[in-house]
DNA sequence: AACTCAGTCAACCGCGCTCCC
DNA sequence: TGGGAGCGCGGTTGACTGAGT
């Protein structure tokens, strides 16, 4: 970040606005208010005019940033949720590094916000799972092909999952629509619902294991009308636990092959940590921020490759949030 | 307490697109 | 049709922060 130059600095002469030299850096808290409450007043128009007409002396362009990334009041704080997460995941699968898209269908959230995130959190996470052997492997020699990375600490192999009793996953959230019924049950947007968004009841519905009737099945949900990648390419077989993992690696362009292997104790391990990242006790799954979503038992155990499809098709059930236009009437 | 270093994130930069004259 | 202005987007920078030593 850089320090906000000093108020009255060197944009302050005796110059006329034309020729004032703009200010650059961090913005104080007098320009914010300057600039909220002019926005708030007389709404966006050309952001030259702006920034002339609200008194300061920034660019257009510095002011058109600082309204979408900080001011907008539509804006989303704090920490990512892992349903975010998970979104941000599954739409960069589909979209690659169109920000401002994957931005736009998540409400409150900037595109530069999403983007940080992703450069400096997820990008990092799959690095580090790219590279990461797996714990199993010392007897074997060498990191193991059939061992599957995911996004949430481990590795998960096809055959753990394959093996496991079923219902061992039933607190693993997915937000892709599983080839299954019952599956997704996450709402990705509380606020949405608690502000009466565009697609979600005004109550939010407690998401409980299986389909809500009348929710996410008849409405045009959001997630259930994701298009998942493995429904594009029509013939793959899913299984929810790899979805994520899955569609993280293939936003770093890496084919997935899953093979079998033989990492029961993994998987559990896997399952325990990805409930702790989202603070899900599998014998309590039910609390405020329950996630709970019941994956099918088709475990993904075949092998499928990328293939190219059609952008606009894909995203065309997608709803997407005006945020990013907000305009004063 | 002092220092280092990696992570975070606000903001800038440059490019490409659209619109208007 | 060409050029300039404005805007939006993605990539990059760099200051700040907190954890580790």
């Amino acid at each position: 970040m850089r320090k906000p130059e000093a108020s009255g600095g060197s944009a302050t002469t005796t110059k006329t606005t034309t020729t004032m030299k703009l200010r650059k850096g961090l913005w104080s808290p007098e320009e914010d208010d300057k600039l909220m409450s002019y926005m708030l007043n007389n709404g966006q128009g050309c952001w030259s005019d702006v920034a002339r007409n609200a008194g300061l002396q920034r660019c257009g362009k510095s002011c058109r940033l600082r309204w979408i990334n900080y001011l907008r009041p539509d804006l989303k704080r704090g920490a990512f949720s892992p349903q975010e997460e998970h979104l941000i995941i599954h739409l960069h699968s589909l979209l690659g590094n169109r920000w401002s898209q994957i931005a736009a269908r998540l409400p409150g959230r900037t595109d530069n916000e999403i983007k940080n995130f992703w450069n400096s959190t997820i990008k990092k996470r799959l690095k580090n799972l790219s590279s990461t052997p797996s714990p199993n492997t010392s007897s074997a020699g060498s990191p193991s092909a059939d061992s599957k990375p995911n996004l949430f600490g481990g590795l998960l192999s096809a055959q753990d999952q394959q093996q496991q009793p079923q219902g061992l996953m039933d607190d693993f959230p997915i937000y892709a629509p599983d080839p299954t019924p019952s599956v997704i049950a996450i709402d990705p947007f509380p606020f949405l619902a608690t502000h009466g968004g565009p697609f979600f009841p005004a109550t939010t519905p407690t998401f409980t294991t299986g389909v809500e009737p009348g929710y996410f099945q008849e409405d045009e949900s959001f997630f259930t009308n994701l298009p998942l990648l493995e429904s594009v390419n029509a013939t793959t077989t899913t299984v929810a636990a790899t979805t994520v993992v899955t569609i993280a690696e293939r936003s770093l362009k890496t084919e997935t092959v899953v093979k079998e292997a033989n990492h029961s104790n993994y998987l559990i391990n896997n399952i325990n940590c990805f409930a702790n990242h989202n603070n899900i006790s599998n014998n309590n799954p039910k609390n405020d921020n329950t996630i709970n979503a019941e994956v099918g038992a088709n475990f993904l155990h075949e092998e499928f490759s990328i293939g190219e499809w059609d952008l606009e098709d894909l995203m065309k059930d997608v709803p997407s949030y005006p945020c990013l236009n907000f305009q004063v009437q």
